[in-house]
DNA sequence: CTATATATGAACCGATCGGTCTTTAAATGG
DNA sequence: CCATTTAAAGACCGATCGGTTCATATATAG
């Protein structure tokens, strides 16, 4: 996965994941067949690592205008300096296969679905405990946030300071939070 | 530069490239050098293209709100259904080679600081204008709505309805205008 | 200890990569 | 009309691509 991660899909090569793996060739094939199925494998991981993150932020006990906070600097973290320029395998990919490649795009797309649900659901949560400004909806600023987040991801790749995606993402919530 | 942009760098041949510019081998290496050299160029059109059509928009003789608008409604054109599918050049450079390439990512990053630099211009206009909401300061909102328009794109490559990506921007925008 | 199944590393495959170079055709100047 | 320059076409280069095959070790079962 990491392989994948960080070169890009057309950028990995076979010898790259056979030094990844430490498996020799023949044995990477029996085992996961071609270059294409060990990719989607790695992406699957990503996702689903990503989405347990996401839950465990949200986690329904939880408040969960501190499991926004949480989430938001999380993605701050991982898009600021060096973790921001090692990029996200799931937007690296989206950009680089989603629009040809049908098993790509259906689990990226799944992927922002399932994210902007669980954003959708912690932001319900915040304002059934009237946390919300007036007139938000979680709906359509669970979107925002997904743009948002995914819009850092792109940006970070040229490594900009903590404190600024950090003030930037505070800025955005507060637009939401009571 | 279009076969860049629908291929990414390492997706596109050089075989691609001859076609696209009717040019033999020969003379493409004469024209413009080696295939990294012809990637910049084309990079450096993108970003002068996207840099027009915004100071197009933000053009200090008309309405900061009207420009916010067009601009975002531009971008919803440009991430929702075939259009999305096909993606940004600049974004997907960015995802593909900025982290690596310095060449690339001082490209990059000085887009976005431009993009960011006309976006808060505007905000200030509207703001000296009485038009934005209490509170919101013009940078601040700047880097919000840049990181939003680039993960529009991101999320665009799953090819959504215009209808709900214009009902997402629309929703942030109200946050900040009066 | 021998026979058999398993897994490994490396040789090998055709195709294609980015890049060069030579040959041929076209255009230009006298 | 010929000579010279310019540019186009494609053969060709070594390297590497993703993928397969095979010969050889290693381990296991009897």
């Amino acid at each position: 996965m990491d392989v994948f991660w960080s070169r890009g899909y057309h950028g990995t090569a076979l010898p790259d994941l056979l030094r990844a793996t430490k498996l020799s060739r023949g044995s990477l094939y029996a085992a996961f067949g071609d270059k294409h199925s060990l990719f989607l494998r790695a992406l699957d991981r990503y996702i689903a690592d990503a989405l347990a993150r996401i839950d465990f932020e949200f986690d329904p006990r939880k408040d969960p205008v501190d499991g926004l906070r949480t989430h938001l600097a999380g993605y701050v973290e991982r898009t600021s300096g060096a973790n921001g320029r090692r990029g996200c395998l799931l937007v690296a990919t989206a950009m680089e296969l989603a629009g040809k490649d049908a098993e790509v795009c259906r689990r990226v797309a799944s992927f922002f679905k399932a994210m902007e649900g669980r954003v959708a659901d912690a932001l319900s949560r915040a304002k059934a405990a009237g946390k919300l400004a007036d007139g938000v909806e979680p709906a359509s600023a669970a979107r925002i946030l997904v743009c948002f987040v995914e819009g850092l991801r792109v940006t970070g790749k040229t490594a900009p300071a903590r404190a600024a995606s950090q003030a930037t993402a505070d800025a955005l919530l507060d637009c939401f939070i009571r």
